[in-house]
DNA sequence: TCTGGCACTCGGCGGGTGAGAGTGCCAGGA
DNA sequence: TCCTGGCACTCTCACCCGCCGAGTGCCAGA
C-alpha cells in the first residue's frame, strides 16, 4: 500500500504540518525534506494519499494537511517502529526532578503532571492508582458529634481516604474504639476480597457494635470506590491554549468541560490500563466527541498492585514523536521511583 | 460630585453594557431606562461623567464604556446601598442542594464551587478552612516499610491531611504504636498553640521514640502548613470562556496559570478573610495584574475555627448585583451547614 | 517512470466607499 | 438657569472589488 517513498512523503509532510500549522505544498517538501525528486512527481505522490484518505486539501489551490488516518499511518509507520525515550538532557532532568521531589504519593503525582505538560506543552492528565488493589493497612473512626464520625482508610500503598459518618443514634467512644481496632484487624488486606466477606460477617451479627461496624465498613467499601473522582489530575491547560486549534474559545470549551469533569476524563483514559505500551488515540479513535479533535497519548505506570495512568491530550496536528518519548520516559522513571 | 440623575445615567449605562457588551449610546439610555429627560441631556451627563473619570468612549462617534472607577461607583452606589441575596427560587435551590449533599467538608465544597459558578457564569474560587485554627482530634502512624510511615491528622472539623515519613534507620511496629498513643494524646488541643510546646518538649526528651516522635510531630506540622496550596478549589471555566472578553486566548492564559496554580491564588484571594462583608474587587483594584482585567466578589464563610472564602472571578462587565447576591447567599448558606 | 512547463483555480489582502451611529455645539423655549 | 431639538461632523465597520501568489493537475518529452 504505501512503498518506500509515499511513506516517506507523508512523513515529511507531517513533520512540515506539525511545525508550520500551514497547508504543505510539493515545493517545500521537496526543498527541505531532500526526498530526491522533482515537486511533479511529489505532486503525484500527494494524490496518491490524498486517494487513500492520509492527506487532504481544505481548498484546491492550497497545500496538503493531514488526516487523522494519515497522522495514524504516520503514527504506525514512523513513530512507533523507532519508538524511544526522550534524548539525554531532557531524561536526566526527569530523573533528576523525581529524585529532589518529597516521596508523598498525591505530591509525586503532582508533581509528575506538571513535568509532562512542561515537557510537552500540552495538557497533561495523570490518574492517581485506584484504591481497589491496594490493601487496607489501618481504619480510623474519629468521634466529630455525639452521631457524627469520620472514617479514615489508609492503604499499605499510602493513599488515604476519609469519609463522614452520620448515626441514627448516639454512639460512645469506647464503641468507636472497640469497632475500630475490629475493623482494622478484620480488613488487614485486599480492599476486594477480604471486605466483601467481612461484610456478610458482620451482617451476621447483633447486637450494637455490629451496625456501627457495619455501617463504618459501608462507608470504607464506599469512599474507596468513590474517591475515583479525585484521581483524576491535569495540569497545563495555559500552555495549551497557545496552540492555534485551540485560539477558538468553542473549541476549547468542551475540551475543558471535560477535565474539569473526573469521571468523565476517567472512562476517556482509563482503558489505557489493558495495554501494555504507550497508547496513541488521534481524533474520532477517541470515545468521546470532545476529544474529537485532539489526540491522547498515554500509558500505564506502576505495577499491578499500585498503579495508574498518565497522559497527555494536545492537538491531532501534534509532536507525536516527542509526547510519546516523554510519556514514556516518564511512566518508566514513575514506575522506578514508586517501586522502590 | 453625583447628583441623583448622574448617578441614575451611570447606573443604566452599566446595566446595559453589561447586558449588551456594546458602547452604550445616549438614545438607548433614554428609551430603555425612562430617564425623564432628552438626550441632549444625557448626553451632557456623559461628559460630565467622562470628565470625571465614569466613562470613557473606545473612539469618537462610539458611546460610553464604564470605566473601573465607574464599576467602582456603580458598585458603592446601587449594588452595596440594596445589598440582598438572591432572590426566591435561586436561595431556594441553593438550601436545597446543600440539604442533599453528603457532609464530607471536601464534598461540600466541591459541590460549592460547582454551584457558585452555575449560578454566576463565572470561575468559582472555594478555599477550605485553613488548618491552622482547627484542633487536632488524632495523630495516626501506619508503617509502609521498615524505614516509611504514613503520618495521618485528622482534626476535629473533620479534615485529614498525611505525610510520608522517612526514617533513618528502621522502626518497629511497637515504637510507632508507643509514639502514636503518645502523639494523640499530647496533640489533643488547638494546633498553634499546643503544638509548638509539645516540640520543645520532646526535643527535651530522650531515647529513640523521642527522635520519632519529633520527627513525626514536624511533619505534622508541616503538613497542616503546607496542605494550604491543595486548599483552593476552582471550577467553572468552561462557562467564562462563553464570556466575548475571553475570546482571545492571550487574555485568558494568564488568569488560567493562576487558577492552575493554588499557592498564587491563595494569596489573592484569601486577604478576603479579614472583612466581614462581600468584597468586591474591580480590575486594576485587584492585588495581581494577572486579574487586572477581571473583577473578584468574594466573601467569607464559617466561623473563626471552621471557616474560609469563596468567591467568583469574572469579567470587570459583570453583573456585579448578581455576582453579590450569589456569593452572599451562597456563603451564608454553607456557614448555616458547616454550622450545625 | 520521472521531469519541466503551462494553464488554471482559489484564498487572502489592500484599498476605496457608503451607511450608520453617536457626538458636541448652539440657539430657542419653559 | 436648565432643558431640548436640530445640525454638522467624525469615525468605525462592513462590504466590495481586483490583484497577487501559491499550489495544483495535466501533458509531452527524456
Amino acid at each position: 500500500m504505501l512503498n518506500e517513498r509515499r511513506r516517506s512523503v507523508l512523513s515529511a509532510l507531517v513533520d512540515e504540518y506539525v511545525a508550520s500549522v500551514q497547508p504543505v505544498g510539493s515545493k517545500v517538501l521537496v526543498q527541505r525534506y531532500g526526498l530526491g525528486c522533482s515537486p511533479a512527481t511529489v505532486r503525484s505522490e500527494l494524490a496518491a494519499l490524498e486517494e487513500t484518505g492520509y492527506v487532504f486539501q481544505p481548498h484546491v489551490s492550497a497545500g496538503r494537511i493531514p488526516t487523522d488516518s494519515g497522522y495514524r499511518a504516520y503514527v504506525d509507520g514512523v513513530v512507533t517502529p523507532a519508538a524511544s525515550g526522550l534524548a539525554g538532557s531532557d531524561a536526566e532532568g526527569v530523573r533528576r526532578h523525581y529524585a529532589s521531589v518529597e516521596r508523598e504519593l498525591g505530591e509525586v503525582l503532582h508533581e509528575t503532571s506538571a513535568m509532562l505538560s512542561r515537557l510537552t506543552s500540552y495538557v497533561a492528565v495523570v490518574v492517581a492508582p485506584t484504591f481497589r488493589r491496594a490493601r487496607i493497612r489501618r481504619v480510623t473512626l474519629v468521634q466529630l458529634a455525639p452521631r457524627r464520625a469520620l472514617v479514615v482508610v489508609v492503604t499499605d500503598s499510602g493513599q488515604v481516604a476519609d469519609r463522614a459518618i452520620e448515626f441514627d443514634a448516639d454512639v460512645t467512644a469506647d464503641e468507636l474504639t472497640r469497632v475500630e481496632s475490629y475493623l482494622s484487624q478484620t480488613l488487614d488486606g485486599a480492599v476486594e476480597a477480604v471486605a466483601e466477606s467481612a461484610r456478610t460477617r458482620i451482617a451476621a451479627m447483633s447486637g450494637r457494635e455490629s451496625v456501627i461496624a457495619l455501617r463504618a465498613l459501608n462507608e470504607v467499601l464506599d469512599c474507596l470506590a468513590e474517591a475515583d473522582a479525585d484521581r483524576v489530575m491535569t495540569g497545563g491547560v495555559p500552555a495549551l491554549l497557545a496552540h492555534p486549534e485551540f485560539s477558538d474559545p468553542a473549541a476549547v470549551r468542551p475540551l475543558l468541560a471535560l477535565l474539569e469533569d473526573g469521571i468523565s476524563m476517567l472512562t476517556v483514559i482509563s482503558d489505557v490500563m489493558r495495554t501494555p505500551d504507550v497508547e496513541v488515540r488521534i481524533g474520532h479513535e477517541n470515545p468521546s466527541v470532545e476529544l474529537g479533535h485532539t489526540s491522547v497519548v498515554a500509558a500505564r505506570y506502576g505495577n499491578d498492585d499500585l498503579g495508574g495512568v498518565i497522559g497527555v491530550i494536545g492537538p491531532t496536528r501534534m509532536d507525536y514523536r516527542r509526547a510519546v518519548a516523554a510519556v514514556r520516559t516518564v511512566s518508566d522513571t514513575l514506575s522506578d521511583v514508586l517501586g522502590s
